[in-house]
DNA sequence: AATTGATTGTAAATAGATTCACAAACAGGG
DNA sequence: CCCTGTTTGTGAATCTATTTACAATCAATT
């Protein structure tokens, strides 16, 4: 699938990885790295590496390698990441708790600024630093509040309306953590976050065949 | 890829999708579906439903489609999902906790029946009904508790250590919380949860260009 | 019992992704 | 300043996955 530009999808999903280890090796005082070692280091063919880089430009050096920094800085760029991203988690139960205080996002960029729920028992409350909005206040709130992304933790039996309503606010970009595969026009951009799933096709490797 | 014996690794990870779509119109009351409806519902093309299900065997009935209840059964015993199976948790912190009492594990089999932690302020307390171990023990109450899945839930620094010893102790699936692509040898099967990896490939389609 | 309409299972064709392989380019050393 | 040893970037080749297309099969209806 090429959805966008030229590029593969298959190919913009390996970028964050790429990015994660150079992130890594730079703190660790490296400098330049070949594909040949950034490939051993990741798993992945050297050649791999230079083609999935050439759909974007020209970023190493012949007989060098490439230069850490400067290849962190292009990758961040192509991923839209020299920017920070305002985020809105809809359902604030066990997990959108969770979420909205999981520490991993702030230092890549994502900032949660707001937090939705119908339940008239959690709307108003505080959760994680942030009060929680009515859903049904979501357009206004999320154009006031200028985001871009919305992370969905709503359970299963309403996550399609959920998101159908995201879809009708004019969302493009759902991170959906709810157990179930939900459809969306082809413009806007859903991905699952599913543990069960994970587990499920890994027990066909384990289960004796 | 087809890793194991002759069917390919993405039709593996698609046959859990089918099993969560199907569950549903199982108990929406509905059941016999075809290929052609089934596709409808999870944007995949009939003809890959089928051509997926046939490196398994022939589940439909020509001129009528599946059998729900039938498929159903056919895909969980070709998933291994016919069985409970055991699984420890690595890591008890906040994501660990929160991994511990997520309740969409218990319906589809999957119990979690041990915790560790190296840090000797959380060994021996209680999270979510469980002791926590001290990790040095690991090899041996895993297998007093006949753990088959190991899910790992410890900072980013000390994953690669956590997984080593994990593959030392003989474990063969693991599901990785922590933000780091860990290595493993190839028969360990590893698969990464990572929302803010999703999250950044996203932001390329976001990002104008 | 024959006809109709629907749907599977799969071989062959197409499309897509990965790997190979090598010319071009560069740094370092003599 | 010219070799030598590396490593990139990429066209071509290969490998893998998806889609097409249709014969075989089945239930329902007449």
């Amino acid at each position: 699938m090429t959805t966008n530009s030229g590029v593969p999808e298959v190919v913009v999903d390996r970028l964050p990885q790429y990015l994660r280890a150079l992130s890594q090796l730079e703190s660790s005082g490296i400098d330049v790295i070949s594909s040949q070692q950034l490939g051993e280091l990741l798993q992945v063919t050297p050649a791999q590496i230079r083609k999935d880089l050439s759909y974007f430009g020209r970023f190493g050096k012949q007989g060098r390698g490439y230069s850490i920094s400067h290849l962190l800085g292009r990758l961040r760029n192509i991923l839209g990441l020299d920017q920070t991203w305002n985020v809105a988690v809809i359902g604030v139960g066990r997990l959108g708790r969770s979420i909205i205080s999981y520490p991993g996002f702030q230092p890549e960029g994502f900032r949660v600024v707001c937090a939705f729920d119908s339940d008239s028992g959690v709307v108003g409350q505080v959760a994680g630093g942030l009060t929680v909005y009515d859903f049904a206040d979501y357009a206004e709130v999320a154009k006031r509040e200028n985001v871009q992304i919305a992370i969905v933790a709503v359970p299963a039996n309403v996550a399609q309306a959920v998101i159908d309503d995201l879809v009708a606010a004019g969302v493009k970009s759902i991170l959906n953590y709810a157990p179930k595969s939900a459809l969306t026009p082809a413009d806007v951009r859903i991905r699952n976050v599913d543990p069960v799933v994970s587990l499920q096709s890994m027990t066909y490797y384990l289960s004796a065949r």
